[in-house]
DNA sequence: CGGTATCCCCGTCGATACTG
DNA sequence: CAGTATCGACGGGGATACCG
C-alpha cells in the first residue's frame, strides 16, 4: 500500500492502508452499501477507474475487502476488519460535519448530491408504489432539473435518479439552489430552517410535502454544528 | 492542503485536510501532547525537518494548529478543532489494536518505543525522588540499551530517555526484546504474559519490580485484541 | 457492465546542507 | 534549538483509449 512508515504505532500502521488519495472516500462507498464497480464510480466520478480497480486489489490485499463473483456479478464486500472501519468514518464524519464551514463551489455537484438521496431513501416513510419527486435548482443552468424515481412496494424499494425526464408526473417538485440541499444535506442546514427562509420550497400535495423531508434518513452525523464553528480555511 | 476532491461529503472534506503522508501521524503527536518542534521531531524521526515544518504550516492554515512565540520558545498547540481530530486518532488506533498483526522488522525502533514510553509515565505511580530503569534489548546489537530517568517530585515530573549510561544506579533493569516490549506496548501482549513466559524479565527489588508495569498508562485501546483477529496481510 | 493498458506529467517526498 | 533552502527522483495519479 502506501509508503511504510516504519513505525509501531497502530494509528501509524493502520495510516499505512489508509493515507493514499481516495482510499478512505472508497472505503465510505463500500461503508455505505456500494458493491458494484458501477456504484462505487458513481459515488467516486472523479477517479479513474485506474485507480478505483487499483484501489479494490489493495484494499483486497489488504484484508480489507472481498471480491465476490456469482452469477456474472461482481461484488466487492467489507470483510469484517473493513466493517470495523466505520468508526474511523463515522469520526471523520463528524469532524467534518462540524468544523468545515462555507463548502467551495467546486464542491457542489446536483450528480452526487442526488446519488446520496437516493441510497438514503427510508423505505418505511415513503408511499406505497411509485413517487417521482423533481428537483429544480435555481443555480445550475446546464441542468437545472434531476428526478428521483422511488418504487415502494415494501418490503422491497428501488430508487433510482434520473437526468432526464422520466415521463411521470412528479408528486414532490423542490425548488432550491444546489447550496441550499446541499447544506441540508450535509446538516449545516435544518429542512424547517430551509423552508421557513423559502430557500427551499417544495410544491405538491400539502401533507405530502410536510412528510418529505422524512423520506430521507439524513446521516446521523448530520446534526447541526453543537458550536458556532469558525470555519477553518483551507 | 492536499488535493480537493470536488465532494460536499464531510469525510471527503476531512480527508482533505488528513490525507497526505505524514499528517495523521503529526496530529498524534500533537493530541498526546507534543509541542516542540524537537519533541515533534523525536516522535516523527524519519519525517525530513523540512516537510514537518510544511505540515505545521498547513495544519495552521487550516486552523488546527496555532503557533505560538513565548520567552524565546516556539509551541505549536492544536486549537478546539485540532483537539477535536482525537476521535478520529482514538479510532484509528482502536482499530490497528484490533487488525494489524504481526509487525515487520522495520516497525520496531528502540528509539521510538523509549520515546513513547517516556511520556506515559505514570506520576502518580513511580517513586518519589530519581528512579533509572535500564532496557536491555536481546536483539538489537548496534545498541542494545537504553534508559529512562524518572524524576519525581510530585506533583512535578520528569523523565528523560538515555541512549547512554547516566552514571546512576538503574532500580529495574528491563531484558527482553524489542519485539516484545513493542507488543506489550501496543497492547499485543500483556505484561503479564510476557513476564509469565520469560520473554521480558525484570531485574531489581522484587517489591519494585512487582509495580513496575504500573509506572506507564498503557494507551487505552491497548486492550488485547477481543476478537483473535487474522492478521491482514500489506 | 467491469474492468486493463499506457503514457506522461507534475507534485510530493526524501536527502542533504545550511542559517539565525 | 528551530527551522529554511535547494535539488533530484520517483511514482502516484489523471487522462484517455481500449478489451472481453
Amino acid at each position: 500500500m502506501g509508503a511504510p512508515y516504519h513505525q509501531f504505532c497502530p494509528v501509524a500502521k493502520t495510516m499505512e492502508l489508509l493515507d493514499e488519495r481516495w482510499t478512505v472516500l472508497l472505503v465510505r462507498e463500500l461503508v455505505l452499501g456500494s458493491t458494484r464497480f458501477g456504484e462505487l464510480r458513481r459515488g467516486l466520478p472523479r477517479m479513474s477507474p485506474t485507480l478505483l480497480s487499483r484501489r479494490l486489489h489493495q484494499l483486497a490485499a489488504a484484508g480489507l475487502v472481498q471480491r465476490r463473483e456469482a452469477a456474472g456479478e461482481v461484488r466487492y464486500v467489507l470483510t469484517e476488519a473493513g466493517r470495523d472501519l466505520e468508526p474511523v468514518v463515522r469520526s471523520l464524519s463528524t469532524w467534518g460535519a462540524r468544523w468545515i464551514g462555507e463548502l467551495g463551489d467546486r464542491d457542489l455537484d446536483p450528480k452526487l448530491l442526488l446519488w446520496d438521496m437516493h441510497r438514503r431513501v427510508d423505505a418505511r416513510a415513503v408511499p406505497a408504489g411509485r413517487s417521482v419527486v423533481e428537483v429544480r435548482f435555481s443555480d445550475v443552468p446546464e441542468h437545472p432539473t434531476w428526478w428521483l424515481v422511488v418504487d415502494s412496494a415494501p418490503p422491497s424499494l428501488s430508487v433510482d435518479v434520473c437526468d432526464r425526464d422520466p415521463g411521470h408526473e412528479p408528486v414532490v417538485r423542490v425548488r432550491t439552489s444546489l447550496r441550499c440541499l446541499t447544506d441540508v444535506w450535509r446538516g449545516a442546514l435544518s429542512w424547517e430552517a430551509a423552508l421557513r427562509s423559502q430557500r427551499l420550497r417544495l410544491l405538491g400535495e400539502s401533507a405530502l410535502c410536510r412528510r418529505f423531508p422524512g423520506w430521507f434518513a439524513l446521516p446521523e452525523y448530520a446534526v447541526p454544528a453543537p458550536a458556532p464553528a469558525p470555519a477553518p480555511s483551507g
